[in-house]
DNA sequence: AAGATACTTGACTATTTTAGTCAGGTTTAT
DNA sequence: ATAAACCTGACTAAAATAGTCAAGTATCTT
């Protein structure tokens, strides 16, 4: 199991923004710069990430992205979602109403990725962008 | 974030195996056909439970495989650990006693794979293949 | 108006991982 | 002997990943 980049850098990015994100709009190049992605993933990840409407563009010279919403209201979750890293586990290729892969019964393990899922989710969603970049300047000032 | 089929599969199959696991060693030929996996892929898989201890092998005709613990001392983790299914999140490329990446700090999102990483830990360790089956027997008799 | 900055989009690709297959063994009960 | 079943290592097709590259469009500053 394993956590992509993509994901990674989406919250990276994001939580930079978060921090620096007080009254004019942070540009992705600034983001790459200070976080070590390279620009043109970036926009790939920020193209998607406004289309789920977590950032706005603002366009021309000394453009950027702003948060849409309040960094407390952006769960990971959220985020994740957005730039389509998902919580996966393997499925059952298929699965009718009475079990999987053609047979009767549920597959031993069924429940068992069902409950990791869950477990996983929570997790995201009880984190937010907030919560991340307090973590950090409580660390260190 | 995915979980593999080998991780699947090896705790299916040694589900199985603490089903079948009586008196007689259980064929991986059998488990295969239950199970719907692939002989030959069985057999990688098992070589690694086998290197790990987590069966025991039974050579010759009538042979087969058969836990080598207690089905409640066998946690998720060891399983998962004894195919080489990692819990990875992502990492930082090099991280020093300081930061990441050779920058002064660590990156923004350090600590919340580290948290992750204990999440899902904690939850497979939690879970013993007893567990599994118990569940099961219990979905239906 | 020109130029620079920065967003926008889509196509492309090298590398790695995954999920196996294949071929050739060895061991042991009957 | 022989068949069942374990054992090992090498190989590979397909998918996912982590980007790069190219060609824009919008808007601010001068």
């Amino acid at each position: 199991m394993k956590l992509t980049s993509k994901g990674r850098y989406a919250v990276m990015a994001l939580a930079d923004l978060a921090r620096f994100n007080n009254v004019n709009p942070v540009s992705l190049r600034d983001i790459s710069l200070r976080q070590g992605i390279s620009l043109d993933y970036l926009e790939q990840i920020f193209s998607k990430l406004r289309k789920k409407e977590i950032v706005q563009s603002v366009r021309g010279t000394q453009g950027g992205y702003i948060l849409n919403k309040k960094a407390k209201e952006i769960k990971l979750t959220n985020i994740f979602d957005a730039v389509d890293e998902k919580v996966k586990t393997v499925q059952c290729k298929k699965e009718s109403k009475k079990g999987c892969n053609g047979k009767a019964t549920k597959c031993l393990t069924h429940n068992l990725w069902d409950e990791l899922e869950n477990h996983i989710y929570n997790f995201f969603d009880e984190k937010s962008l907030e919560d991340l970049v307090k973590e950090n300047s409580e660390r260190r000032i």
